[in-house]
DNA sequence: ATTAATACATAGAATTATGATGTATAGAAT
DNA sequence: ATTCTATACATCATAATTCTATGTATTAAT
């Protein structure tokens, strides 16, 4: 795993994209999602996923449907309008964010780029 | 400027790195390099960047000799020898979880790459 | 019957960047 | 001359975020 720093302002980030990309999804499901795509590289801790879902529904930027399977409930959740927002300024910053550095790490290379 | 959140774990490298391309550099002049090469989408603030610097100062990743220069005094930080291999690891690391992060952000693009 | 996986949550600890503030020198502008 | 800006360092309280540890409970697998 990665210094916990680095992922310091990328989860709140991750979670949105997802939720844009999916539609919809509970906790434990994007758990799984990001521990797939990151080849077990990126294990989210559950004291940091669910905090983080329970900010961004305190921001107005997800809202959940409570299903229950079984006797067990998920908690599905979906981007808010506002949350849709934020979700495309927030990949916009990271985008930038990661070309900056880029620049400022490797000014010699041809640099971070993603269209 | 970016969310402070994302600057989290890359301070360190960043200073790191540059001491490893300059050989030796100054507080004043990182925060000057930074600057430039960011296109000024990076400004250090300098309550993060000496406490940052007395850090690595006192973890033996860098040490410095202080200079004159008319009456202000100049402290040139260069890499100790276990900040040469700090500062390796720490590269390594901020690639290998920028392209981490890319795959689980953008897992239908040709994905961040560097050499 | 026990373990691992699923599914949520909270509270205290740790880390790190920021803002505010402080000291002081030097050059530029008015 | 004076004022403003840049240079050059530093500390401290605050804010923000993730982690560890802990807790509850259901379900599937061995």
């Amino acid at each position: 795993m990665y210094s916990k720093e680095l992922l310091k302002g990328t989860l709140q980030v991750m979670i949105l994209q997802l939720l844009a990309e999916q539609g919809s999804m509970y906790g434990y499901e994007i758990y799984q999602k990001v521990k797939e795509l990151s080849d077990e590289k990126i294990i989210l801790k559950d004291g940091s996923l669910y905090p983080a879902l329970a900010k961004l529904h305190k921001d107005k930027l997800v809202q959940f449907k409570e299903v229950a399977v079984g006797k067990r409930k998920r908690k599905y959740y979906e981007l808010t309008k506002q949350g849709q927002e934020q979700q495309v300024l927030g990949i916009e910053e990271l985008k930038e964010f990661m070309a900056t550095l880029s620049k400022v790490l490797f000014p010699n290379q041809n640099n971070y780029a993603l269209n």
